[in-house]
DNA sequence: CGGTTAAGTGAACGCCGTAAACATAGAGGC
DNA sequence: GCCTCTATGTTTACGGCGTTCACTTAACCG
């Protein structure tokens, strides 16, 4: 009856649903919204939802997917802002770990989720960093691999544990946990 | 009518819903059991859980803490059988992430439950191997609590990393991304 | 303008965790 | 040996979930 018919063929659900469900992600509850919820919130229906997504997988894939380009952003920013190098990459590391810890739902989503390789090929902004920092900063280039994969691993272990409340998710606490010159000879 | 009423008053439900929900963490789905598929599973109604667990929640924690406690004998027997010292220490290490990989459901839910130390005070074994190992190897016992975390993210962060298949999931390459020289100078 | 199709709807199914009321086995006191 | 009490089960029911199905409606296209 009111004008609410005028978005009845909704202009863009799917966009909607997506947005809905970065910002349910960052509500304190610390949870994933459930498909229905985050229809309710859209003003339409639960079944609509699928008329954009096959299954609820598919949009927390690309809840996922999101929340990968935006780490990868702001990693680049910082090593940017740090003047790139071994600072730069030394950023890379404590940017991953805070966001963690900003976006917690977002961020465990995002890698129970499978890996966001299959389709495209392409790695995302966030692994390709990854690789360019290590190979230009590993002395043996054979190690450079290794290195990217410690560094990747102890990084999202802090994360992690953190997350969990294992370890105190204290800010002092990461910069000495990520020391390059403490881990790496 | 059968003899089944024998175990009308089970005996000790609890126990029988813990190595159920055991073993169904070890099943290929990969899925942590409903609270309903346990009770079918152990021949008994939905409801007769809470006459054992307040909650849901509650069992899993117990399935949880019961898994801590396979990881760190599980550890505590690898470090024996190198010998102990930094070698034995090592091996709690590559312990820790086959451990992940060999009971990935189990491993999971031990860490999404919230800390295990809320009530009783001490720490689990693992946790006591871990501190006990880094305070005898470190160099400088001021040190030895960052190692300790350290140790513990990078174990941690390759054995999430691999579970959530951003890693090959291979026993060589925890060798090497473990090898203690090639981490700590 | 008329028909096809994309994008919405509501009802229904079988799961889930949980609450409430009821039933029974077995232990302990008389 | 009975009686009662309590621990431990049962059945039924509720609301929420993801998903399927049959349907309506809006919008576009020839």
């Amino acid at each position: 009856m009111s004008t609410s018919t005028a978005n009845y063929h909704h202009g863009n659900l799917r966009d909607a649903l997506l947005s809905a469900g970065l910002a349910a992600l960052e509500g304190p509850d610390g949870q994933a919204p459930s498909l229905r919820e985050l229809a309710r919130r859209t003003g339409v229906s639960a079944t609509a939802v699928y008329r954009h997504f096959p299954d609820k997988q598919a949009l927390d894939k690309a809840l996922a997917s999101e929340g990968l380009k935006r780490l990868g952003s702001e990693q680049a920013e910082a090593a940017k802002r740090a003047g790139g190098g071994a600072e730069g990459f030394a950023e890379t590391g404590r940017t991953y770990v805070r966001f963690a810890l900003a976006h917690p739902a977002l961020f465990r989503l995002m890698f129970t989720q499978g890996s966001p390789v299959d389709d495209t090929g392409t790695p995302d902004e966030a692994r390709a960093l990854l690789t360019a920092n290590t190979q230009a900063l590993a002395s043996d280039p054979e190690r450079a691999e290794t290195l990217a994969l410690q560094a990747w691993s102890i990084a999202h272990g802090i994360a992690m544990l953190m997350l969990d409340g294992r370890i105190p998710a204290d800010d002092a606490l990461i910069d000495r946990m990520l020391a390059t010159d403490s881990l790496f000879p």
